[in-house]
DNA sequence: CTGAAAGCGCTAACAC
DNA sequence: GTGTTAGCGCTTTCAG
């Protein structure tokens, strides 16, 4: 059986394509008793309504917006921090019938969704550091809004004012007498398919030049690590520097052993994350250090798991929520405003230190 | 300044379109020089790479597969076992270079996302008894799998052992000792927008016909609450079931409450969710009710919520991961498969009760 | 290896 | 109110 189509019911009903087309479309530009004639046999042929593909290409627009996450999509209903992120743009997203495509970073098969996948717009959340996909889509001149990345002249960003967030950590634990901060960071490498550059600033371990290896991190990590060293060195405090590489409880626990297992360890450890934090408080755990007594550990985010832990983690917390909520209403006005970019937006939310537990002032 | 299409490059390198095409979909059709040429120019054109619209429509796939959500998508990303489904969907999908697009079973603005947005196929994974977007999926044809909704002949489905594990959850506390048992159920209307049918059945508080009343309601529900009762009557047990209407805690807390303030409270307590047993585990401790010692509490999911409670909650496990997995797999291979359907899998996965501090024998 | 023809299914913009 | 014309941007034949 042949596929239905407008014409279908066209030729049914004895009108033109266009007659039916309008019955769904715009019910008011035709009699009411031709749009329940064409609408009765419609739906008596199984007729579908509208084919969205051939609506989108002629409108131009599909209905989605996509949001660029990792390489592996399962991370954004995995972490507390990209799951309250998407939350609020789902929500922010309802009002407008708008769907929501995930669109992953790497794709397989000779597809890269941020190519191929129609969309109408695009909220750029990708912990990568691989540019393809960020090409591709800025090529496809699709509007799009930077989430936590580097602003850019020509884009709408939102972030959080992650400098300023691990500064405030540092000057807390700075305040608390600590003069040997390790701090813990993630990045580098984004995916698992980086060659490993012999630069001494790939895989996990110490960094004897942090900020050189910073250069080429992605922006969050880079400011993160930034305003830990900067609080630290006008503080005179020693910073340590450790590099997770990988993502995952494990990693993390295994590099914070590395750290605290030295010689002259540090007494109190700053995190990229709260994830990597949580791997610290294992690490001291297993060590039999005591968090706070013997190790003031501070996280990053006020994710969910900071009060999940024992002690409760001492973060910089950042409005993942209200992050969203500004992404998805900026790429909203984009996809409303069409080529007259007026001004283009750049949104930074506050970021707040959260005292808890896992601080305390240096042991004398 | 026009848009730059496969044409625009035809004409500038000099060649047909049909050569441009090839040189970006079948690279091994036109020599190397040609190809060199057309790529140089597509990219100082600003060419953008095929349309994924016009593609799509052309090759009648667009790319991505769709979850029918609830009316709510943001559902998807706070709920813990909606996201370890959905991370499951996104990691089986992953190797196919699918992206995932969430639908929410109520459009806005004359928007119907089930039927108006572009998708190959779509995991059924509502919550809703709204027929609407159901049936519009179904018009469409497209490649369908139902997760956790009663099976149907036509289309693959998943679900779970829902009665099975009622029924083990109920013989738990029964054996014991408890003989008057709480069960608190969600459901009826699934949105906010059902009219309230004068019935009796709508709204939250005690049901007096429970399956009269669970006949209308939502499938696994109707079925949870089937293998509490039946379980319960077989064993001469009195059932004091109670409904709760709306998501969320205080809802859930506060029929809890109801329930527990009657003369002659239940000393056990079944319930169709764990979020729904958090709730009952709150009421207990505003009403100075001890747990287990005054009252049994039996949850359902093995939600991460479960184990971050105290105590933490008896409830009968379900894989969502693995119902994810299935899902994705009964939809990839239906999106194979074409329309030569031969069979319509259909898979249920065991539940499991898993037997924690929330539940102990009746005190003499 | 390259090109010409023929649509995919639909809808703006007008004409009748 | 209803029909006609003209594509949207691309790819599938099938010639050359």
């Amino acid at each position: 059986m042949a596929r239905v189509t407008l014409q279908t019911i066209a030729d049914e009903v004895g009108v033109s394509r266009m007659t039916v087309s309008n019955a769904f479309n715009k019910p008011d530009q035709l009699s009411a008793a031709m749009r329940a004639t064409i609408l009765e046999t419609a739906d008596r042929l199984g007729y579908t309504g509208p084919d969205p593909t051939a609506r989108a290409l002629v409108r131009g627009s599909s209905g989605a917006v996509g949001v660029l996450l990792t390489d592996d999509l399962a991370y954004g209903f995995r972490d507390g921090v990209a799951t309250e992120f998407l939350a609020a743009v789902a929500d922010a997203l309802a009002p407008t019938g708008l769907a929501l495509t995930l669109l992953s970073s790497q794709g397989r098969e000779g597809v890269v969704p941020a190519r191929d996948v129609a969309v109408d717009g695009v909220l750029f959340f990708a912990c990568t550091l691989d540019p393809t996909a960020r090409e591709w889509l800025s090529r496809r001149g699709l509007p799009m809004v930077l989430v936590d990345q580097e602003p850019d002249d020509a884009l709408p960003s939102v972030g959080i004012d992650d400098y300023g967030g691990a500064r405030a950590a540092a000057e807390h634990v700075l305040a608390l007498g600590h003069r040997r901060v390790g701090v813990l960071v993630f990045g580098g490498a984004g995916g698992d398919d980086v060659d490993d550059v012999d630069d001494g600033a790939e895989g996990s371990g110490r960094l004897t030049d942090p900020r050189a290896a910073a250069a080429g991190w992605k922006y969050v990590a880079e400011r993160r690590l930034s305003g830990f060293l900067d609080a630290l060195e006008a503080a005179g405090a020693e910073a340590v520097v450790h590099r997770v590489a990988e993502h995952g409880d494990q990693p993390a626990t295994d590099e914070a052993r590395a750290m605290l297992s030295a010689p002259d360890r540090p007494t109190a450890v700053l995190c990229y994350s709260d994830v990597l934090a949580v791997g610290v408080l294992h690490a001291a755990a297993d060590l039999g250090i005591d968090v706070p007594g013997d190790l003031s550990v501070v996280g990053f985010d006020d994710n969910p798991l900071a009060t999940r832990v024992r002690p409760e983690l001492t973060t910089v917390r950042q409005d993942s929520y209200g992050k969203g909520t500004a992404a998805a209403q900026a790429l909203i006005s984009a996809l409303g405003a069409g080529e007259e970019t007026t001004s283009v937006p750049r949104v930074v939310l506050p970021t707040q230190l959260v005292v808890r537990g896992s601080t305390g002032p240096l042991e004398a």
